[in-house]
DNA sequence: ATGCTATGTTTACGTCCAGCACAAACAACG
DNA sequence: CGTTGTTTGTGCTGGACGTAAACATAGCAT
């Protein structure tokens, strides 16, 4: 309703259109883009040379020789970078990333105790100084995205509660935006991840995708609808870990009982399994190399649980693709055929079978590509005011 | 993505969006506009201008009197209409419902059977030719909107499956079209019930807004994220009606066991309440005006079982508000405060505070406006195609 | 070497909105 | 009752932008 209206948006939405097609489907001619984006050649020849001025993009020589004039390869520039920013429990992960979706560093900073905001921030700075020299022949760091473990207010920059990391009601955008000196913004760890897959990963090309994450302090998740991210009022929504399928069930830490994550979890998997620490690779060993009674029941039992909540989500969101992500992945691997076959037959009618079923896709870079999108948002949508800031 | 990228894409965004203000909005003088759509005066004397020549607005005299040059109201025609058709169990009901959300005639034709599609399209063709000499006056009819209760595949017009219809994969749109020879669509009844609440009803003005209905046939709902409604890849986004609250609970139609509908239903009120029929008013009386023991506690155990639902939702979704219809709406009634007090206390950490709870506001006319307002988004987007059309 | 084909580039043109100046209509005030 | 001030619609000009069509270009095919 509030759309400006003046000719000016109209070449802003023409270059976010390039610039977007680029970023997030790698280099593409010329004439791929006029197809894409619907202009004509000569439109398209001013927005990618204004992209170009603007230092987003660059044109190499034609790669695939053809009959005909050939056509350039116009690449987003991935040494306009973003920096990512993963807090967690046990350490905090920084990473570098470029337009176009490449992670350029990955820095894992372990902690011996569960990283304090400060810290974190500290932790930050000095990783980031230490990439002075590589940062050097980069051409812009658009900003900091922080990816975090719990409740985050997105528009205010603020964690309403991160209860692993012991944060709460803190602005985390501004200690950032200070310490770096260049912008800040910050997003739920899931609601990032799903943008990440839904853009790179095992759900990309589809518009209507479910995420569903689970780690050792949960289960979280996110939805894209109609190819947007659902963030609801807060930017709260996708807290599928706190769905109750157990009437009467365990206690969970929210206060209810029988949620999601109280009845799949991790934990659980790993005490079955006699292991003491949660190294993905050793659980996925436990779970897909001849595991034991008890660890295939207890596969059954999570798996039955997941597939009750999966359905209520189908009922409710009418998907095209779930991605599971984390060790529900594992779970996935190791239970495919029984989670498929329950989502497929138990929502009325039919409805779940044209629900497809797939494991999460980018493993360790997930949550720094999605902070990094969070950033990329911003020039992707104004490319002009941004590379000139 | 696939954006149009003309100069003349601008003009129709700009016309949708004073057409838009004025059919949802009422009544409003250019001034108003202009500040609404952040034009400026000039550009929108020509909007308006093409407006009325296409016949979808028209100008009166300045209402209020005030210092400054009168200005006069721009009025979203009501003239220019679209038909709307609701088929249940027992009844057919047609409606004219004029650009501006007015129900100009609602004719409810009762069936002593359940009306299959032929005599559904019949009995409508039948009513818009009793109608004829009314809809002489109009200036223009849309097409008509079919409201289903059922599962509905939009984009195909095609019922899935509507369980107490009776009708299954059946293309509903073509016979209607070729019946009234004007175009036709089709979509879920609650799905459009979210609709035209969120224009017209209890969550207009909200962004993000879930509505559930309560009915004789089950729960159904609808969600509205950022403005849209959700629709899910198929359009059968919403069913809400068949999330497991309870597992290993009753058996539900669907197959599964324990979904929402099979513990939160009509039958079960009426049951109680000593009633037979599902007359609203009756019930109404029945829950409100010093209700029997039994009665009382049916009630609080629907509602907690309500609650646990909203609760998922409020999780899901983080909206602003949710919007109860039918007997949801009674039940609210007569136990609000329990249900608020659950929804804002079980989701974690204060996420569901900011959750309002309210009833449905638009009644008998709820299905018709939606179903209206379905064919109406054709113009509201695309002003000049439509109309010349 | 010549033609073919797909692509980039230049130019004239039409569309559209912003900004400015002006006119119209009414209220407030003396 | 007339003057002044305020708000709003209208006409006009200028600038930004995309389109269409003709032209230029660069490699392949024969």
């Amino acid at each position: 309703m509030a759309e400006r209206g003046g000719t000016e948006d109209v070449r802003r939405r023409n270059l976010s259109a390039v610039l977007t097609a680029v970023h997030r489907s790698g280099p593409l001619t010329r004439a791929a883009l006029v197809q894409r984006c619907n202009l004509t050649r000569s439109t398209m020849g001013a927005l990618v040379g204004e992209l170009a001025d603007l230092g987003l993009v660059y044109e190499t020589d034609a790669g695939a020789a053809r009959v005909g004039r050939p056509s350039p390869l116009v690449h987003a520039n991935e040494r306009v970078v973003a920096l990512a920013v993963n807090p967690d429990v046990d350490a905090v992960t920084v990473g570098v990333v470029g337009l176009g979706g490449k992670v350029h560093r990955r820095i894992r900073y372990a902690t011996s105790s569960v990283p304090s905001l400060d810290e974190a921030v500290n932790i930050t700075r000095a990783v980031v100084e230490g990439l002075a020299v590589e940062l050097e022949g980069t051409r812009h760091i658009l900003g900091v995205g922080l990816a975090v473990p719990g409740l985050v207010n997105a528009d205010k920059g603020v964690v309403r509660l991160a209860p692993h990391l012991g944060w709460k009601d803190v602005d985390v955008v501004g200690p950032f935006r200070e310490a770096l000196a260049t912008p800040a913004m910050a997003a739920n760890d899931a609601t990032l991840g799903t943008l990440a897959e839904s853009i790179f990963g095992a759900a990309a090309g589809y518009q209507d995708a479910l995420y569903l994450n689970g780690s050792a302090s949960g289960i979280g998740g996110g939805a894209m609808v109609g190819g947007r991210p659902l963030s609801g009022s807060s930017g709260y929504a996708g807290e599928f870990g706190h769905m109750v399928v157990q009437p009467g069930g365990e206690a969970c830490h929210c206060g209810r009982r029988g949620c999601l994550e109280t009845e799949v979890n991790l934990e659980r998997l790993l005490h079955v399994a006699g292991l003491d620490h949660a190294d993905a690779e050793q659980l996925e060993d436990a779970l897909l190399s001849g595991p034991s009674f008890p660890v295939l029941r207890e596969i059954r039992r999570q798996a039955d649980v997941l597939a009750v909540a999966l359905s209520n989500l189908v009922n409710v969101f009418n998907p095209e693709v779930i991605v599971l992500g984390g060790f529900l992945g594992a779970l996935f691997a190791a239970d495919g055929d029984r989670l498929s076959a329950a989502v497929a037959t138990a929502p009325i009618s039919g409805l779940g079978a044209e629900v497809r079923l797939a494991r999460a896709a980018l493993g360790a870079e997930l949550l720094l590509v999605g902070a990094a999108e969070a950033v990329f948002a911003g020039v992707l949508a104004e490319p002009r005011q941004v590379a000139a800031g």
